[in-house]
DNA sequence: TGTAATTAAGACAAAATTGTCCGTTATTTG
DNA sequence: CAAATAACGGACAATTTTGTCTTAATTACA
């Protein structure tokens, strides 16, 4: 399993934000309704996201949550990092201490270009480019 | 996480199997030391690999495990396909059902490729070549 | 033939992840 | 100000993964 189901249901959660016209709050109830996520744990993972600054939040009526940024400067790497760690960024496939510090596993030269293509990917592709494509394309995002 | 523990004392374990001179049998407790695992752990571990046919074992005084096929004729892909199965490999990173025949959804763009690059990769590589590798360079399999 | 060695198998325990529930706090609206 | 709404935060339950322990079955060898 790449993503935890936290972290898939964040990038979910954080695209539909991104997806949205203006910058109203939206409520998380609304989010896990749309996307069949237990309301609780999504709750706990835009808590976790709102303290990161990648989402903004406000109680009350009318309370929800927003983008804390622009889309164009949020990351999936940004998400993935603050929800699952940036461990699988960096650490070694036979889960080794300190990949590329010391000695190589044997797995490290196939492992090593494939997750720096995932690094790199992941920083290159912005919220905003992701919520964009899924309305142009009319990408499935729920269920 | 990409592979879960258990998978990765399988290719450590099988590795280290890929690694012996001659044919015989190694025993599953001399591998745990050899790779601080858990030896029970390890033991279910090498019991699955056993029934897919990628390690043979036998019980008993002088009894152990050791390669089932030719370390040639063994993937990293097989290896992990039958201890993590080949959900890594298929699967939608936002976890929705049946990735590639329906509507893509907003990552299949970003994962697509590097979940193909990783299970080709995985597909090219033999334990031969993880074996050799390691001695061939000195490489650091154990801690 | 009997004893030690070693995998197989199942029950069980611990830890991590996922999911549920409830009370508190803050905000809007009437 | 009161009531409704909605995030926050903590406790707790269910599930999955990881790890431990015990017994049975099989093999080598003295
Ligand atoms: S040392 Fe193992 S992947 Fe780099
Ligand atoms: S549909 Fe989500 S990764 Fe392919």
């Amino acid at each position: 399993m790449l993503l935890t189901s936290a972290c898939k249901y964040g990038i979910q959660a954080t695209i539909y934000l991104g997806m949205q016209k203006d910058d109203s709050f939206v409520s998380i109830k609304k989010i896990a309704e749309e996307f069949t996520i237990p309301f609780h744990f999504l709750t706990k993972v835009l808590q976790l996201l709102t303290q990161a600054g990648i989402v903004e939040s406000t109680k009350g009526a009318k309370g929800g949550v927003r983008l804390g940024k622009d889309p164009d400067a949020i990351t999936l790497f940004d998400i993935i990092a603050v929800i699952d760690g940036e461990g699988i960024f960096h650490d070694c496939m036979l889960g080794l201490p300190g990949c590329g510090l010391n000695t190589p596993c044997p797995a490290h030269e196939f492992w090593a270009p494939i997750r720096t293509k995932y690094e790199k990917s992941a920083r290159a592709i912005s919220l905003k480019d992701l919520a964009s494509d899924t309305i142009r394309k009319n990408l499935r995002i729920g269920k």
